[in-house]
DNA sequence: GTACACAAGATTGTGAGCAATCCGTTTCCG
DNA sequence: CGGAAACGGATTGCTCACAATCTTGTGTAC
């Protein structure tokens, strides 16, 4: 089940959702779709299915696909979803990082701390996306993993970057600061808190400016 | 997309594997299948894919599908997930319940008690996944209901009742009614914690002793 | 006796075609 | 002129058939 064509092509449809080169509510067309994608029908459909099933389209009988739209209720709901994961990660993290791996993740933070100097936001934002990645790495909790990837597939559409946000990025380098220490002092209760504080913090920004700020930090 | 059918064949294909008419590890062959549901083997097929999605089967290249094995380990995690999910619905439940919801958890309670008393362990596991299900109604959280439904169908082969652990049944209804008594006193800290220790009981039983005994509490 | 090669059977993956359904438009009737 | 019914195009849902792949069993060489 699922050949590596099959694969490639949900891959590769879910990415144009993620991309946004397919919009929130647009109509997909499982023939457009096929021809666009190279493959036949058949597999399209099953990977809408797949799709269906991950809460990244909407299927309705007779009346075919659409890109899931999300509200912003709905975005509060997946990022405070999304954070009691990622807190669960960085506690995982907090017992089973390598020294190699905390190494790892506190190059990146330097590597954050000099883009923000730069006044590079957009570097500063990949590196919190690296970040975020490494510390699920490094927690090796596969449930966790599969779920924020998820969560995070569904917020795509959401990726206007908080950071723009005045002052946000010191605070950002703060709270990434506090959770990369407490990782490395093996400190579970305090990686915990310190994603569950940071996190927390983007859904505020969410919640206050009705604008769409989220999806990273 | 997804016609009744196919969705009725998803559910009862579903439905095969967490009563266990279908066993973990078992090789499921669509045309199999599809004779015992009564429908197309594309039908059977889609209903697949879905399951697949949520990592309830394995599926192969050109090998088709089994029903996933969940190792203890895995287990573990996933009750993991669950618990903070579930922590984060008692928090929600804990600002949005009506009135009249509380008082339905409450009964619900109420008749776990009397079960206990009654000496009806079975009526009680019962009592306890009505518990559950009604806070996280009460809660109006989509994300997490769902996440938590895919989380719980993953377990499913690890439904031996907790609660025969000798002493269990009454540290469970101690545990259930601080989690009621929170949500009651709209205690959204309270609440989050007492879900978190009720849940992070049952995953020391299951770390404890190596047996099966997950899934309830 | 063991291991490898090969053939036969079983099962999955995919493509083409058709029926069912939906949507937009036109037509008919009051 | 307004509304309901019917028509037509478009799209999905499904059946069927076949090719691709895996598995099993058999035969043969060493």
């Amino acid at each position: 089940m699922t050949s590596p064509a099959a694969d490639d092509a949900y891959l590769r449809l879910r990415h144009l959702i993620y991309s946004g080169k397919l919009m929130p509510n647009e109509r997909l067309v499982e023939a457009d779709l096929a021809q666009r994608l190279e493959v036949s029908r058949a597999i399209v459909r099953t990977a809408l299915v797949r799709l269906g099933q991950d809460g990244v389209v909407i299927l309705t009988p007779h009346r075919g696909a659409r890109v899931r739209v999300v509200t912003d209720a709905e975005a509060v709901e997946i990022l405070q979803a999304r954070a009691v994961l990622e807190a669960l990660a960085a506690r995982s993290a907090t017992r089973r990082a390598t020294a190699r791996e905390i190494a790892g993740i506190r190059k990146i933070l330097a590597g954050m701390s000099r883009k923000i100097d730069e006044g590079d936001l957009l570097g500063y934002s990949e590196g919190n996306a690296a970040l975020h990645a490494a510390i699920i790495a490094a927690a090796r909790h596969e449930t966790a993993a599969r779920l924020i990837t998820g969560l995070r597939a569904q917020l795509v559409r959401f990726q206007f970057r908080t950071i723009l946000v005045p002052g946000r990025a010191s605070h950002s380098l703060a709270e990434h600061t506090a959770i990369v220490e407490a990782i490395a002092g093996r400190d579970e209760e305090a990686a915990e808190k310190a994603m569950r504080h940071h996190l927390g913090h983007v859904e505020a920004a969410l919640s206050h400016t009705n604008r769409r700020i989220i999806g990273e930090s």
